[in-house]
DNA sequence: AATGGCCCCAACCGCCGTTTC
DNA sequence: AGAAACGGCGGTTGGGGCCAT
């Protein structure tokens, strides 16, 4: 049984018309029941899948664009603060997801660790043993301090507010306008951003000319027809699932 | 032009906590 | 109360693109 079900499943890279389909069924059903919105949708992909590609990448609210210098900074000082957290670290940076900042994180990560220990060697060459064993203790000691102590989440949070402010973005309610950072769209982006826009305005064609007396059918609703008719009874299916 | 190495990131996997029935 | 479904999280992988040779 779930062999078979695994079987129809699509895995790998997902199409422009699989994201097509995904934002409209998100715009109309909402972000919840992931399974069932997999199953509505007639996407061949697992719920997991669905969200996953929602959360990470067609969700509008998301940023684009390379991480800024004050995005950098506080990634790495809310890991040492907290470590591996990557979601509540995401929690602080709006528009980013936790798999952004975990892979920005483990990309620059190297090359930061990789300019330290060079700076090292260069610092330590020429000591003696006795000198490096105490250098070394005393960069450990100095390390333990400043990320763990002086660098508490407040601090950081004020510095980089102070800094957006100071910078002339805007963080209010925890949400930055991609404009802000001065990124420019790409034309997929574009395009989906185009989808959400007529599905809304389609939707609300479609509220006006519905019977409020509940026998809303389905040329009511004209919405991505060229999907519903795969499944006709789609409204009356979407209400039993989220009542 | 071909190729090998490296980087980046989207997507997947498995686990676990929470919610629903 | 307990099983199943769902959702969130962190770790890992695979493939595409870029660059040096």
């Amino acid at each position: 049984m779930d062999c078979k079900k695994e079987e129809t499943l699509r895995r790998g890279p997902w199409l422009e018309e699989e994201d097509e389909r995904l934002v409209k069924f998100i715009t109309l059903l909402g972000e919840r029941r992931w399974d069932s919105l997999a199953i509505v949708s007639g996407l061949k992909r697992s719920g997991k899948s669905c969200r996953l590609r929602w959360m990470n990448y067609l969700n509008p609210s998301l940023k684009r664009g390379p991480m800024s210098q004050e995005e950098d900074r506080v990634i790495f000082q809310l890991h040492a603060l907290w470590g591996n957290k990557w979601s509540k670290i995401a929690r602080r940076l709006p528009g980013r997801t936790d798999n952004e900042i975990k892979n920005y994180w483990r990309t620059h990560s190297r090359k930061k660790e990789e300019a330290q220990n060079c700076d090292k060697v260069i610092e330590w060459r020429g000591n003696t043993g006795e000198e490096l064993l105490h250098k070394y203790k005393e960069t450990e000691i100095t390390r333990t301090r400043t990320t763990s102590q002086e660098h508490g989440f407040d601090e950081v949070v004020k510095e980089f507010n102070q800094r957006s402010m100071e910078s002339g973005k805007e963080i209010n309610g925890g949400i930055c306008g991609r404009e802000s950072y001065g990124v420019m769209n790409s034309p997929y982006e574009n395009r989906i951003s185009n989808w959400i826009s007529e599905i809304s305005t389609d939707q609300s064609k479609a509220n006006l000319s519905e019977d409020h007396s509940s026998s809303s059918s389905e040329n009511n609703i004209n919405i991505g027809t060229c999907w519903f008719q795969e499944t006709r009874d789609f409204e009356e299916f979407s209400c039993s699932l989220w009542s």
